[in-house]
DNA sequence: CAAGTGTACTATTCGAACTAGTACACTTAA
DNA sequence: TTAAGTGTACTAGTTCGAATAGTACACTTG
């Protein structure tokens, strides 16, 4: 389930968070949906049981999951709710990667392209 | 002339490459312009020289400019050229992010807006 | 010659990330 | 009840890259 990069300069527990995050954004986790214990995942992942608590308090900390001891830990109603608005904030570096691009002499025609494969990953139609 | 941010998690001496690489791309820096002296940097950013030297060499490995011992060190004639083609890669990454704004919601009309955006920064008509 | 330039080198500090180990409270199922 | 599995908390130590500190040398310019 989760692909870890040791040699990325990205630590760790964020890479774990960011995984997690991708997997409620493509609906792959549910609401209720219970992840991998910390000690599973550390065995899984061949990782100290410290950076997956790191990384599943911090989840918890932004209200993705909740914790219950002694049960597991499990994906909040709205969870999907809280990445959607804080993903948005991304736009700005969207226009930011896009202002560079654009320097370096990427076209319109490139760059919609690129959009239209966004579109269609995420299976959708051309009217969203 | 530089801006150098020393709480960012980027390093200083990248935060110096990325700042002369914008400047080639563009055009405050041309072939033959002089950057200033791993000494007087120093100085003005308050940084130690070592990390200034660090990001020179760097940017010399990179053929973006080069160094004459006791005169300094200049913009490459093609530092432009290597530079476009670098940049040309983080295509994909432009794909990645427009994923992931996709999935969070974000429209088709509002990227357009970005792009619009974006090449409207660099001064640009319409038909690229 | 003096000042400014790039270059090279070693040693040291610093902080984030990560590891190591232990302990405790809870839930579930045999 | 008991054992296994769960989250949580804590301290200590390690590791590594980034940055600093200081020195030294060779070169160019005026």
């Amino acid at each position: 389930m989760f692909r870890i990069d040791v040699m990325s300069r990205q630590p760790v527990y964020e890479q774990i968070i960011s995984q997690v995050e991708q997997f409620v954004l493509t609906g792959i986790l549910v609401p209720g949906s219970q992840i991998p214990s910390v000690r599973s995942l550390s065995v899984e992942l061949s990782i100290n049981p410290n950076t997956i608590q790191k990384a599943y308090s911090e989840l918890d900390r932004r209200g993705l999951i909740y914790s219950v001891p002694g049960r597991g830990c499990f994906i909040t109603e709205n969870a999907m709710d809280i990445l959607s608005s804080l993903k948005r904030k991304q736009i700005g570096d969207l226009e930011k990667l896009m202002y560079e691009l654009v320097l370096a002499g990427v076209t319109r025609e490139e760059m919609i392209k690129c959009m239209d494969n966004a579109f269609m990953l995420k299976g959708d139609k051309k009217n969203d």
